[in-house]
DNA sequence: ATTTAGTTTAGAACTATTATAAATTCACTA
DNA sequence: TAGTGAATTTATAATAGTTCTAAACTAAAT
């Protein structure tokens, strides 16, 4: 739960200008109490339903890649059709459910470490990430 | 390695009529030593130096979308803009290879097994996959 | 207030993929 | 082995998500 002046600061930090298109995406994204997951098709639709002005498709693409840029969101693969986004930005795997299409973040109540016992020779690891995909039972298991 | 009965069989078996299309294209995919991982681009550039005849594209995009169907290739999602198939449909993690592209099967050797302690309730787990990005050493850590 | 660089914008362009509908081919039957 | 119908292939159009462009606007420093 972060204020306006707040955002004002973090985007000044990063070099960023804060302008109103920022600051409202910044409202959207980072005042939260929870974990936030969405595509850029559902941070365009909140937009355009909580404030009256609206924001330009480019600039929502453009600022969302600013701040995955500047490490304030994560970018999680699960289709090839649609990229989502992630603003829990520690080290953490995912549940997706199949049926609702719903991202949901793991602890490590959930998922142990995972061990990683060879690497590929003279490469470091960048991230590792699990993803566990769940269904209702009535589906087939892949 | 596969010889072309075995693969008319193959599509027999499935319904699949064994078409001179299909059958050009089992010969890429299944007529290997090693696990091919590969897009639908990569699949296409392969036919159209191997063969003489070319086939459409959108032929393409069907036949590998029947096997996936049926199970004789898995697909797996590294980045939005791509999808990737693998001809190891066995379970199985991958690394990443961020400077050039490329997948790399993992086997129990190098990524013990995921201890997955608490599912979503009412769910049913239809896969974990693992994704080791790398990078050489140079690169920074995300 | 002026200036300059950064930002926003609408719309065009692009890329991967899917849909369409006509032509072709497979495979069954006679 | 010719005829038939359904499956398949094909070129092309359509679509969806994303990126590019270049003109208009705005922040912030002088």
């Amino acid at each position: 739960m972060l204020k306006n002046s707040e955002f004002v600061n973090k985007l000044r930090n990063s070099c960023l200008r804060p302008t109103k298109q920022r600051l409202k995406i910044c409202e959207v994204l980072f005042n939260r109490d929870k974990t936030f997951h969405f595509t850029i098709n559902d941070l365009a639709k909140i937009i355009s339903q909580k404030f009256n002005e609206k924001i330009s498709l480019a600039t929502i693409y453009n600022t969302v890649h600013a701040f995955k840029d500047k490490g304030y969101l994560k970018e999680i693969t699960i289709s090839s059709d649609k990229s989502y986004f992630d603003t829990n930005i520690t080290k953490h795997h995912h549940f997706y459910d199949e049926d609702t299409n719903l991202l949901i973040d793991c602890n490590d109540n959930e998922i142990g470490k995972v061990n990683i016992k060879n690497n590929i020779t003279g490469k470091k690891i960048s991230s590792v990430e699990v993803l566990v995909r769940v269904a209702s039972d009535t589906q087939n298991q892949n």
